[in-house]
DNA sequence: ACCTGAACACCGTTCAAGT
DNA sequence: ACCTGAACACCGTTCAAGT
């Protein structure tokens, strides 16, 4: 279907081929429509003949996520703790935002890889050699969780009907129903023309939080703060 | 196949028959066992029964979220904001756990129910009239974010092989490859058997970031910060 | 009008039969 | 030894036929 699957089917299979077409179909179609026998077909070849080069389909999302991580970039050594963990983290980030997919697949792996370890642990590095203890750095990984994956939990995607007529006569009713909701959402688009949510700026409220847990952090750091 | 079937299978289907049956099903098998026919055998009805109920499976979902929402405290007005936001969101949490599957439900969600956003709302509303302003208020919800529920995205669930066996021989190379990952995982667990992740105590890690996130919002207010 | 069996268009994966 | 078609045991949902 797509000329991709034609450029490439003579070429013969491997777990890089397989691995890169599924990225593709995923950016493309989204993780949803990413099936064994859709990335299969993509790629001209029989269903099981996918299975030689991942063990199943579990795998098969561990080698997407490792694409994903491998285009974070490494970390600058040439700055302090703050600013390389945060340029590392917005640098992840931005992989995330080229695969819009990935953090859905991320949340739903149960045991990281060598590739997903390996940045994890090359983060803690950076904590430590900023001068966190060893205390204090696991407790900050911890409440960075899924930020030091480069994304987080927003509670929803699409915040509204794009229908402006619903929107308007469904205002008088919110209004009266979620007061407080209204009035920060009117707030932020308030020269535009949705009611909820569309407005946000993602990328500021990342930052917002990150810088939040990153100052917190700091401010820990200094006071010597440990656990026990 | 489970008593509780027999005891229910004569009452008259209901919606709220069929959510608490779900969350049952989901509580004890898990979401990945919850299917529309599993939970129709479940009800010892014929599976089309249920979409007189519930118009397909993301609206189901959707109703069993509601049903752990529904679970969490209403807030305690006699207390100051920190207190009472912090109180909320413990209590959201202790609803979570007690409901595994509903984080990942959660997130799998694309737009917010009524019940959902008269929490969110109210939420809104104990930082409004903690002294918040309406644009500081919009973005600690944001870096709440999942938090605001009482869950947050952990990296991964089970850290590590529970074979003791293979766990000692991956440890020196584990050291090796990334020393700093067991640096902080030795640790961690320095008294028990395991080697990564299972000595963590989840609530603390919690209750930690939540903490100072919450401080952090605190210092903003007192500052009357202001995003413009 | 209500209910429901069969059917449709999918899945991931096993397995035995073919080369 | 390698490859693969058919089959298995599922899905969510549509739809037409039954009451």
């Amino acid at each position: 279907m797509s000329h991709e699957a034609d450029a490439t089917r003579r070429a013969p299979l491997s777990r890089a081929r397989v691995l890169l077409a599924a990225v593709a179909l995923a950016d493309d179609a989204g993780i949803d429509a990413l099936s064994m026998r859709k990335l299969s077909r993509e790629l001209g070849v029989v269903p099981m003949a996918l299975y030689k080069h991942v063990a199943n389909k579990d795998e098969l999302l561990d080698g997407m996520v490792d694409v994903v991580v491998g285009e974070i970039d490494p970390p600058d050594p040439d700055v302090d703790w703050k600013t390389a963990v945060r340029q590392r983290i917005l640098s992840a980030r931005r992989a995330l935002l080229r695969h819009p997919w990935a953090s859905r697949a991320i949340e739903s792996r149960t045991t990281p890889t060598p590739v997903v370890l390996e940045y994890l642990d090359s983060m803690i590095g950076m904590f430590r050699a900023g001068g966190f203890s060893v205390d204090l750095t696991h407790h900050v990984m911890h409440a960075l969780g899924s930020r030091a994956l480069g994304f987080s939990q927003e509670l929803f995607d699409e915040p509204q009907s794009p229908d402006p007529q619903v929107r308007a006569a469904g205002l008088r009713e919110m209004s009266a129903r979620y007061p407080h909701l209204v009035e920060v959402a009117a707030r932020v688009d308030h020269d535009e023309e949705s009611v909820v949510g569309p407005g946000c700026d993602d990328q500021f409220e990342f930052e917002f939080a990150l810088d939040l847990l990153l100052d917190g952090f700091d401010r820990l750091r200094r006071r010597g703060w440990s656990s026990t």
